[in-house]
DNA sequence: AGATTACTACGAAGGCGTTCGTGAGTCAAG
DNA sequence: CTTGACTCACGAACGCCTTCGTAGTAATCT
C-alpha cells in the first residue's frame, strides 16, 4: 500500500517468519510453512494468513507471477535488527547502550571468544563511525 | 497470587509505568499518573487499571494500609531489564550478543565516552563473571 | 470429463492490551 | 448532616495478534 514507508516493528509471530525468510531468502507459504514447523506446530493457513498480513503492512513482498506466491522479507536482517534494538533501547534503557549491553551479557553469558568478537566489533564500528 | 513465580514480561505501557516506579520509588497512583502525565497524556483511572493488572500479575506490589494504596516493583530495575535484553537477544539475534552490541550502536550511535564505558564494563564483566 | 490435490482468500473466534466512564466508598470541611 | 474532593473497583469498548476452518479456484491425474 505505502511502498516507501518503513514498516512497523514486526510482532513476535512474525519475526518468527522474516527469520525464515532471511535465512532461506524467498519462499513459498509452504516453504515458509515447513520451516516454522520444525519448532512450532502451526497449520499451512496461519503461516499464509500472517504472511498475507504481512503484505499489507509492508514487512514483506509477494511475488503472484507463479501459482505458489513467493514471499520475501521487504528488509534486510540487519535493519530489523536495529529498529528493534533501537526501540528496547529507548524503551527500557533510557538510552544507555552500556545498559544494554550489560543487560545481555548478564542474560545469557558469553563465551571469551564472544567477548573478543564485542571488542573487535567496537574497534571497527570507532573506526567506521566518524560521522559528527 | 504466586507471590514466588517469575512475572511476566511487561508490556510497552507497563513498562512505563515501571520506569516511575523504579525512579520514584514507591508511590501511589496518582504520582505515578503524575510522572507519567509529563510525557503521555492519560487519564488517572488508566493508570489505577494499569496499577491494578500489574498487581494481579505480580510484577508490582500493594500496600493496601494507606487509603491511597502504595505501588512499588516487586523487581529491580536491572532484573526487568535483563529479561528483556534477553529476549530480544533470542527472538531476534539468535543469541548473538555481538549482534545485539552491533544493532543498538548502529541504532543509536555512541559517543566515544560511552564505547569507553562499555569496553570499561566488558572488562569488569569478564574479570568477575568466573562461573562457567 | 471427473476426481484429487494444491493453493489462495476470507471470515470468525478468542485472547490480550489499552483506554476510559461510572459507581460506590471514605474523609474532611462547611 | 450535607456537600465536595479523593480514591478504588469494575465493566465495557476497541483494536490488534494469532489461530484455524471453510470455500473457491487452478492444476494434475486417471
Amino acid at each position: 500500500m505505502r511502498p516507501n514507508a518503513d514498516p512497523p516493528r514486526p510482532t513476535d509471530a512474525e519475526l518468527e517468519i522474516l527469520t525464515v525468510l532471511w535465512s532461506r531468502g524467498p519462499s513459498t507459504v509452504r516453504e515458509v510453512h515447513e520451516g516454522i514447523a520444525r519448532r512450532k506446530p502451526a497449520q499451512y493457513t496461519t503461516v499464509l494468513k500472517l504472511l498475507q498480513i504481512m503484505a499489507e503492512k509492508g514487512l514483506v513482498q509477494r511475488d503472484e507471477r507463479q501459482r505458489a506466491h513467493v514471499y520475501r522479507a521487504s528488509r534486510p536482517r540487519e535493519w530489523t535488527q536495529q529498529q528493534l534494538a533501537g526501540d528496547l533501547l529507548r524503551r527500557a534503557f533510557g538510552g544507555s547502550a552500556a545498559g544494554l549491553v550489560l543487560g545481555a551479557l548478564s542474560a545469557r553469558p558469553a563465551s571469551p571468544e564472544e567477548l573478543a568478537e564485542i571488542r573487535r566489533m567496537l574497534d571497527e564500528y570507532e573506526k567506521g563511525g566518524e560521522k559528527c
